[in-house]
DNA sequence: AAGTAATCGAGACGGTACGTCCGGTCTTCCT
DNA sequence: AGGAAGACCGGACGTACCGTCTCGATTACTT
């Protein structure tokens, strides 16, 4: 299994005339951020009570990032250096329930809460909402592209299909699930999801693979 | 095409001592609240906006509702009176299709927006939570049950499928293309989510009734 | 000696709807403001030291007071409930001495201290300016120009005096003295004021009545 | 006429290793200083203001200034050189009216508003408090001071007064109007300020120079 | 020529206070 | 009892300056 680092690496930046960023107060900040927002949420984590937890003033906060929602997402990030799972076993159905599973872990317990949250705050807070589909979504996004397309070129899936409503439909529901709370995001959802998008549930349509569900 | 009507009526409450609700004030109050929802969305509806427009006093609206999220739902109920459609025509994917670009439809302009506001703000505010899930979510997945149920009986639909997870990865996509924003809700997802459900996408899986999308 | 105190009493106010105006509230504010002007001068009178002293929030002050200075103006009138002494003895000098003497003593001590920085904070706030010619300077004019009057038409003042600069140089070097503070305000200030503005300096004037200083 | 440059010239310093102070800073800060002060008063010439608009930093400024006020006075002296007028005439009240007239002269205008909001920072910080009277006040009362000795010398004035008091009486009613604002500070006043002190109010003290106010 | 020492610019930083907004609660009177 | 009016406390907002603190770059005098 490879996991990969979401997170860039900072670039070296030229030497800037006057002081530099003061990197003590960076890391104080996104651990108090973190704290606060695992254990009162996205309410609890205010720019004054983050400043304060981190012994830092209000303005270099504001200095560094647009609001709340953005100190968050980074908060979040860096407390849970989430990694992308990815895998190429071959087999289109297992790498797919492989990635979507890893996501659906993720969203179990506290770090799926929070993320709710940040979702929800993303609703009104543009700037988030743009981090967390460049840095979220869209990652996750490639590389189940990648294994569709795989899936395409060796036969497995057919060409004509739409990869990006496809990827809807593996997805969405994990988001779902954690944004209305209907259903529990469980073990069987990663694999069941897999497995009826490829199959279908059209009468007559055979599981041609029925040992999908049962291998993970 | 039949429309259901989600919205309740008032139950007709017992004669109560004292001065009856104003309502006058109900009106004016839904009326204001809806206004400022839709002019400056969510963060615009605040309790003091929305008294000071209905020229009610803050106290009247705390009352009767408990948050600025139920107030807003409410009022946004009040303002998009929304029935949910369904038919039966025989033809499962047609009636899914029906059931689910209704919905794609209501979610394109302001009051989509709107909808993903409310939707956010019920991630930290658990009354507004239940209250979408109760009159929104659970009235539509019940129809759309109740197709299925119809598809399985027929002989349409594989009896051993999972409705729910069924369920979730025809809505959430729109749900999620809401939210996120990565793609837009255009004409050809409801058919083209329903069709990719039924027929599943394995190379070899036939497309049985090709004219779904076009006939929509 | 006659004593008239400055301050009006509040006018009787018709109900208006609404809850009224805590009077708890303006009494701890102008308690607290007193406290923090003596303590500390009017630097430390901000309106957030003012409101956690007082228990009281600081919209409540800005809800009455336009001004740090105006609360602080206020405080100190609360505080020093400055009367203005004024007595008819038929000697104009004496009257007059009697006045500048009492304003002399007022200035004097943690009093003096605090109006000088009051005075110093009008030179860039209109509102405590108006407010400390209103309340301060003029009723204290407006009776030292009776004495005047009362002198001229009695026959012991020349009766083409510009009264208005006689009165400057009788109160402005107490106010100078309080802000340059080049020469203290001592005891023989008020008299040596009134004598040398009736008599004159120039050589030949003889000191009429060479008791006045003496018998105050 | 003869005019007094109260400006000390910079006294030569003996040279110090290190880089030499930067002339054109100084410069710079001086002229932004007084910009500011001339343009939006005491209030606009922060410490940060001047910093940006004399392109130079912040810690500059601190290095040879301990307060705003301490570079604004600077600052106003820079552009304000003002001068003290002084003549002897043999005429005691001419000389005085002269030097009198030549402050209100000052006054007037944008000079005496921004001389009044220095007045009033220097309530409030000790160091702006002892230049005022070190550079400002002093050096006007000595000149005074000195006509008054010629006058007693030339028994134009009694001996006995006290000189102090009788230059508060001079110079103060200027600085209470141009603080208080009651009054204004027109031509009339520097010569009826003059005579009056001169001969006295008191009925029956003849003008003897009833042409002196007219003469100037 | 190299070293030393002070200054300067840029700008980040902790801190205090500002004036405002909104959420909830309360008090009073009116209907 | 409901409702309108509006005062109140509390908490957070985002901003302005303050005075301090690194930095690297300059600019003289001193070896």
């Amino acid at each position: 299994m490879i996991y990969a680092d979401l997170m860039p690496a900072d670039s070296e930046a030229p030497p800037r005339p006057g002081r530099p960023r003061s990197e003590r107060a960076r890391l104080a900040i996104m651990e108090a951020a973190a704290d606060l927002l695992i254990e009162g949420g996205l309410a609890a984590a205010t720019i004054e009570a983050i400043a304060a937890r981190a012994c830092v003033s209000k303005v270099t906060i504001y200095k560094w990032w647009s609001s709340r929602g953005a100190v968050a997402i980074d908060a979040y990030f860096h407390r849970y250096r989430l990694t992308v799972a990815f895998e190429d076993t071959g087999d289109v159905a297992r790498d797919l329930a492989v990635q979507i599973e890893a996501l659906a872990d993720a969203f179990r317990g506290r770090a799926g809460e929070v993320m709710a949250e940040l979702i929800g705050e993303a609703q009104s807070d543009a700037t988030l909402a743009e981090v967390l589909r460049d840095r979220w979504i869209q990652p996750r996004r490639e590389l189940t592209a990648a294994v569709l397309q795989r899936g395409i070129s060796r036969g497995q899936v057919r060409p004509d299909v739409d990869i990006e409503i496809l990827m809807d439909q593996l997805y969405a529901p994990l988001y779902y699930r954690l944004i209305v709370r209907h259903q529990p995001l469980d073990k069987t959802l990663a694999p069941t999801l897999v497995r009826t998008l490829l199959d279908g549930v059209r009468m007559g349509n055979e599981v041609l693979d029925p040992g999908t569900a049962d291998t993970m």
